[in-house]
DNA sequence: ATTAGCACTACCCCCTAATGAGTGCTAATA
DNA sequence: TATTAGCACTCATTAGGGGGTAGTGCTAAT
């Protein structure tokens, strides 16, 4: 004999277990859905009363008690104490926002006519519209938002510039087809003249233009190996300087805006919350982690609170996207705000800007 | 008669007439002093008790009220409320720092050693130095730091190169004595080859190496004017890729680090009060144009509160100083603090960061 | 000129009581 | 059998009141 229809059973002892795995009833299903929407507005515990209020369904406020406390013993709900509403855990709002539809919303008008990037019309580098598109996603989100640069491994040489700096040094220049300048110094034992430099330049972009910067350090990598069949000498200073020149040693940079929004956040008031995410976006590699792997699959990738690997990003939320060029995907976009943030609208602003970067790197991209 | 010593005199109804320009005598401006560097301690209000227990001279608390209503009535001290204690104003502010000894005092041992910049051991380049720079700054100071990027209008050119991009774009790299490199883009109507291109580069480098970019664009401008005088192609074509590739459009940048650092402060913990600092940050040109400002003279800059012009600074106290190549003044490096910071050690560290800063970067610098 | 003494002020802290939003359980109801 | 009304209970939040305290300004004494 049973009641709570759904989730819990009675055993003949009278005890009560609570079926693990079990789907929730569309009722239980809206009435979970219901709160974790009046939550994400209010941000305030949700009491049966008022959720019988706003419900569609008319139900009394006894009946959404007993299913509120049946989502509590399932873990989607918990309370702040004995008397106050419920609030929904991350893995209510896991169950919540996989029940959104795949398809984003589609961003209201109003909103699509902000995010513009103003790109084309100047010859702004790459950097220039990643800062500006991580800039209107943090103005229209109101919460942090970062942006990771395109990754130097994927990204392909357009041009290879090597200028003579002083005796010792020489200045590289690195173009890459997606439009970003890299510039480094190397250091060098032996001076050579600038006219060798533009031969050895020359040979280098004869040979590498349009290949990967991973692939063009495979080959050169290689080429030291079988170092004795060269014969002559521009060959051989040009492996010795490109090898240099294309070492890996730019660690993956990522652009900030917006991190006032989140301590300006009526969710974080209470600084000690906010306090560990600040610090995750000062050391960077937890965020830069997960951009990076959100660069494996298409689309947007939500990450709720505790689902974060890193400890210090397990009290907030961060959606992504991808952005691409013609060929591969660059980089990623991301907003990072509170768990309870509204994801319907939110996931739907970072899918368009993606989309948007996308198209104008593309466009600009010198291919 | 007089009573109030120094402050005020009774005229000759006993009406009180405050002289405003008087100099306070010694041991007001002792008094005053250890106020304000015991509400820099504790940034609490500060009462005659407490002031006669820490202050040298022995003074009693009654004598000391005499005191504090004198230099509250001359507005250098101000109440919350009636019974509580008293607290400095800008204008107290401004009497503290003026006293100081103009050489600032030298920074601690301990914390000249972390003021360290890691440029030369690698090819870091200048942007990179300054994000060192202030980093640092704003770890030692625990407040929020800017520092603005080299001006370009001063910076002389090492050397420029031309890089075609396609057939209506070239890519200019500038690269500056200071170690700055600059790329943007500028869309020419006629396609040129890229041998050509390295003509005209050639002829630019030549032309214009070790002047300033303010003297580059001058005499460009200028051989625009007697235009009819060239003969051949080359100088012409060099003429109008030059006007476009020197033309200034880069703003001046800033960097920022700690913002952080001022929400998390004590003295700032009522949100509304940090709120338009961090516009002002956002907005940049305020305090882009006080670095700017401060460039102009050598050594440290202070500003307090009310004394800056921008309204949403005039809740916080600025310290800047400028840094150097060898030639010339380059940017401004500074801290954004409350006005109750501690002026003393805040300025010493500003003034070393500066030097070390400038001392990196003359170093590394290409001359 | 300085200081001790005193009355006065207003914040702060702690306690209490009242309020109210919320729950869980049980019994009544459809 | 599922739902709901009713009731006792919990606990955060708020308002009010008293004692303590850190401070002041003024006056009279030194």
């Amino acid at each position: 004999m049973h009641r709570g229809f759904l989730l819990r059973i009675k055993t003949g002892t009278g005890k009560k277990v609570v079926l693990e795995n079990l789907v929730l009833n569309e009722r239980a299903q809206l009435v979970l859905q219901s709160i974790i929407e009046n939550y994400i507005q209010s941000s305030e515990p949700i009491g049966s009363r008022t959720l019988s209020k706003s419900i569609a369904a008319t139900l009394s406020p006894a009946t959404i008690r007993n299913i509120m406390s049946d989502l509590a013993e399932l873990g989607y709900l918990i309370q702040t104490h004995t008397s106050a509403g419920r609030v929904p855990t991350d893995k209510a709002y896991r169950f919540y926002v996989n029940s959104l539809s795949s398809r984003p919303t589609s961003v209201p008008e109003q909103i699509k006519q902000k995010i513009s990037l103003t790109s084309t019309e100047q010859g702004l580098q790459v950097e220039g519209i990643l800062a500006e598109a991580v800039r209107l996603l943090a103005d229209l989100t109101k919460f942090a938002c970062v942006v990771s640069t395109p990754k130097a491994s994927v990204s392909r040489l357009q041009r290879i510039e090597l200028i003579k700096i002083s005796e010792d040094r020489i200045l590289v220049i690195l173009v890459t087809k997606a439009g970003v300048v890299r510039d480094k110094i190397i250091f060098v034992k032996e001076s050579h003249s600038q006219e060798f430099l533009n031969s050895v330049a020359a040979f280098l972009n004869d040979e590498f233009e349009d290949h990967s910067m991973q692939e063009i350090r495979e080959q050169i990598h290689q080429s030291l190996v079988d170092d004795r069949n060269r014969y002559h000498d521009l060959l051989a200073h040009a492996v010795r300087l490109g090898k240099k020149a294309f070492e890996l040693n730019n660690p993956g940079e990522m652009l900030i805006d917006g991190q006032m929004n989140l301590l300006l956040d009526s969710h974080f008031h209470e600084q000690s919350s906010v306090r560990p995410i600040i610090d995750a976006f000062d050391q960077k590699n937890a965020i830069l982690k997960i951009l990076d792997d959100s660069m494996k699959h298409k689309g947007v990738h939500i990450f709720i609170g505790i689902e974060n690997d890193s400890k210090q990003l397990q009290g907030c939320s961060l959606i992504t996207s991808s952005y691409h060029n013609k060929q591969n995907a660059l980089g990623s976009i991301g907003v990072v705000g509170p768990t309870s943030m509204d994801y319907k609208s939110i996931i739907s602003m970072v899918d368009y800007t993606a989309k948007i970067l996308s198209k104008t790197i593309t466009e600009q991209s010198y291919d």
